[in-house]
DNA sequence: CGTCAGTCGATTGTCGACAACGAGCCCGGC
DNA sequence: GCCGGGCTCGTTGTCGACAATCGACTGACG
């Protein structure tokens, strides 16, 4: 039974921390802990059947990947995400995704475009399909993919902080049926600019691309990331 | 004595971990913790007079931070950079701060290039002189007020982390005389293009500007930051 | 002579307890 | 009635000790 096995492996070579990490993680991603919300050790600790020590550590991980903040002798919180944070994620994640596309252009072999192709089309089916869910993967996936294939390893660690954050914010959007095939339409012009090696109308599509994402996301979804209990404490 | 009393204030209110924090953040960034040297907790912790506590937060930071390297149960050493990590470094610096121009030149006031302006007439008195260290701090803060202007806190939290291994790569560079006055000379292109709003322009200037500094940087160099014990361990 | 199992030392991972600090509450004084 | 000082409780910051794991050394066996 060797997935017992592996599972069991996992579980026992992950270390207490890197497991607090992941569970946290998910929680603040999937909206489980909700923007603004305090994390008290103690308590963590002891839903989580872990003792502080580990938490600790993971708590100043997630810190440094700016999803909870700490008040120094005060306690740690949720980071709450305002307009002016989401505009600068996509502009961030803009000019990440612009440079990923640079270097894939820039590679001597012409790249293999095969898996971005296969995802696109699997984007476009699951939008047909209506399977919003799906189709959020996909598209992760795909821009994953594209940073990986950028063979940028700094890229690809700092993509990661700022995929994370994007992953918070997609969780709180929900889009209408009409955007749907919008969206998985808008990564072809990305494909075929890299495919010409047209350096500049690839960072134009990407931009376009991420712009209309951004736009997806209407002012009172981006007030729900910031219920008025976090802002009070903020403007505190 | 005002100044005693702030200087204890800063100490006691400054937790260990956040001093532990700085020390090693100064000691990797100046060379006294070379590329490749493990990090013995206990050591660590006996040298610094605190408890492995603290220090271990500590170290989750500055692994979040890209400064040492993790391998679980195994250890901690300090990370090594080869020539590909400082291309990649200097690639994503000038997305970086091609995005602070474009917020920059957007932004409706126009904005105020007056410190940019001092700063850089500053780096030519300092190149003229010889004084390579005053140079370097104030291509420094060339930079950091440039991204600080972008009044963009996703890309300033972004920046703090690549402006922490661009020091690192700094330090181990030696530049020749005729060189100080190039850098200083190369921040001004830069200056005119925001003046005049000509984004494509500035990020043109910036790239070029990134890219000399990064020619800088010699194989003779680049091989010092990371010694053959390194290699060795990271081969294996 | 090479290889492999067993053991030992060193180092990391985790835990529970204590100390220190801040917030909120109560009470006394103005 | 309002403000300031002191007290108490809850939470964070720090510590020392124990447990688990890994690497290297040793020694026996093929």
């Amino acid at each position: 039974m060797p997935e017992t096995l592996s599972t069991l492996g996992q579980l026992q070579n992950k270390s207490l921390r890197q497991h607090v990490v992941d569970v946290l993680h998910e929680a603040i991603l999937c909206g489980d802990l909700r923007p603004g919300q305090p994390l008290v050790e103690t308590e963590l600790a002891a839903q989580l059947g872990v003792s502080r020590a580990p938490l600790r550590e993971a708590i100043q991980i997630l810190n440094s990947e700016g999803l909870v903040e700490t008040i120094p002798r005060r306690g740690t919180r949720v980071c709450s995400l305002d307009r002016k944070d989401i505009v600068e994620l996509y502009s961030l994640r803009g000019a990440l995704e612009a440079l990923a596309i640079a270097c894939i252009i820039d590679q001597s072999d012409p790249c293999d475009l095969r898996r971005l192709d296969a995802l696109c089309e699997r984007m476009l089916r699951a939008a047909g399909e209506g399977r919003i869910r799906r189709l959020n993967e996909l598209d992760h996936s795909f821009h994953d993919t594209l940073i990986a294939m950028s063979g940028h390893s700094l890229l690809q660690t700092t993509w990661n902080l700022v995929a994370l954050r994007v992953r918070r914010v997609m969780t709180l959007r929900n889009m209408r049926n009409d955007d749907l095939r919008l969206v998985a339409w808008s990564h072809l012009p990305i494909l075929d600019a890299i495919r010409d090696r047209d350096s500049q109308r690839a960072t134009h599509a990407i931009q376009t691309h991420v712009a209309s994402g951004r736009d997806l996301i209407d002012d009172d979804q981006a007030a729900e990331l910031m219920p008025a209990a976090a802002r009070e404490i903020s403007e505190a």
